[in-house]
DNA sequence: CTATGTGAAACGGTTCACAGCA
DNA sequence: TGCTGTGAACCGTTTCACATAG
């Protein structure tokens, strides 16, 4: 549902930048690709509500998803690794999206520390404390290799980041007030290369 | 399912280079994350079979889990865009994952078209369709830019691809013979923030 | 006893279908 | 008539609980 809200709200944005105030259901639905009820179901849950006649006035439906989705200060965010992972996921959000807060990011090699790296300055690892006591995030990403993540996720839990985004391949141990999203393009890849097969030659390697 | 079949097989294989050869269903719940019931039923829709006295054998079970995912002979896969998330992809995928074939590589960018790039030649996007004639592609990778990606995907398509990772902030749009998985970071990232404040917090937000 | 294999119940999320309203 | 709002049915997964076997 998070996704389908985020979704939503890309779609309505452009809605709007090309001068149309209002929506219905089904064109939403038709731009976010699910069903129209999905989206009257959706917009229920956030307590949003149109008008049978003229449907749902599109700016009033983005700054609802935005009071649900958005914390009310713009988060911080911490990006440890700065490969190309890292750097990918740097680049994108630098660009993408103003709303977050890259309070600071973080790599072990030494010829990165103390560049500015896509408008971000690179704090050696082991200031992770350190930075993010004087600049607390709300959220880390994880984009160093498998070894270093647990440990990476230990530091950044007791730095006090509430959530994580973790890019590495492997499932991380952390308490339960701390919620983990797993990105893990190996299975992703697993699982495109599983269902790329016909049908019924799944079924057979079932059998 | 698939994802953590995934998961599964990972953990055995270490399992196995302990020199481990058998484990129960506890364990294997243990190293995944999950619940032993979650493990047995999975390993009951797989179709094979432990006892109860020594567990599932290692071995034997990798052997199953290969047997549903792997497709009969190691499937191409078609990389198109390596800016950095194309390049991060790649790296990941050469170093981690022998068992895919990284036929091609393709870029608009003129300065790393015939360059060869972590052991894959790059190709000019013009040139798809021909080189994935010469050498067909099970999946393909979209790590180019949103505005792209839909073109991109209409000649992953024609070129015979039957799953595709989309890694662009867009849905695509594809008939439904082809099977695609966005990873869309964004959306991820929001995810964890929404999910990141206190419980409290996101109620009231919806209030 | 402990662990597997598995029907059967429980759950969360989607879809249906229709009442109500401009 | 065409749309929204929503209770109720539905469906795929997960969890429970227990029969069975070494």
């Amino acid at each position: 549902m998070v996704e389908r809200l985020v979704a939503y709200r890309r779609h309505l944005r452009r809605w709007l930048a090309d001068g149309k105030p209002r929506i219905y259901s089904h064109e939403l639905a038709g731009l976010a690709q699910v069903t129209s009820a999905v989206v009257r179901r959706d917009v229920m849950t956030i307590g949003y509500t149109g008008s049978p006649a003229k449907g749902y006035a599109a700016a009033g439906l983005v700054d609802r998803i935005g009071r649900v989705l958005d914390p009310p200060q713009r988060p911080g965010v911490a990006l440890v690794g700065l490969g190309s992972l890292g750097r990918a996921v740097l680049k994108h959000f630098a660009r993408l999206h103003p709303e977050l807060r890259f309070v600071a990011a973080f790599d072990v090699s030494p010829e990165k520390v103390g560049r500015i790296i896509d408008g971000c300055r690179c704090h050696g690892s082991a200031d992770l404390e350190t930075v993010l006591r004087a600049d607390p995030a709300l959220v880390g990403i994880i984009a160093v290799p498998g070894e270093a993540a647990q440990d990476v996720a230990d530091r950044l839990v007791r730095a006090g980041v509430r959530g994580i985004l973790n890019l590495a391949p492997v499932r991380l141990q952390t308490p339960p007030t701390v919620y983990v999203e797993d990105v893990d393009l190996a299975v992703s890849l697993e699982k495109v290369v599983f269902f790329a097969r016909p049908e019924t030659e799944r079924l057979e390697a079932l059998a």
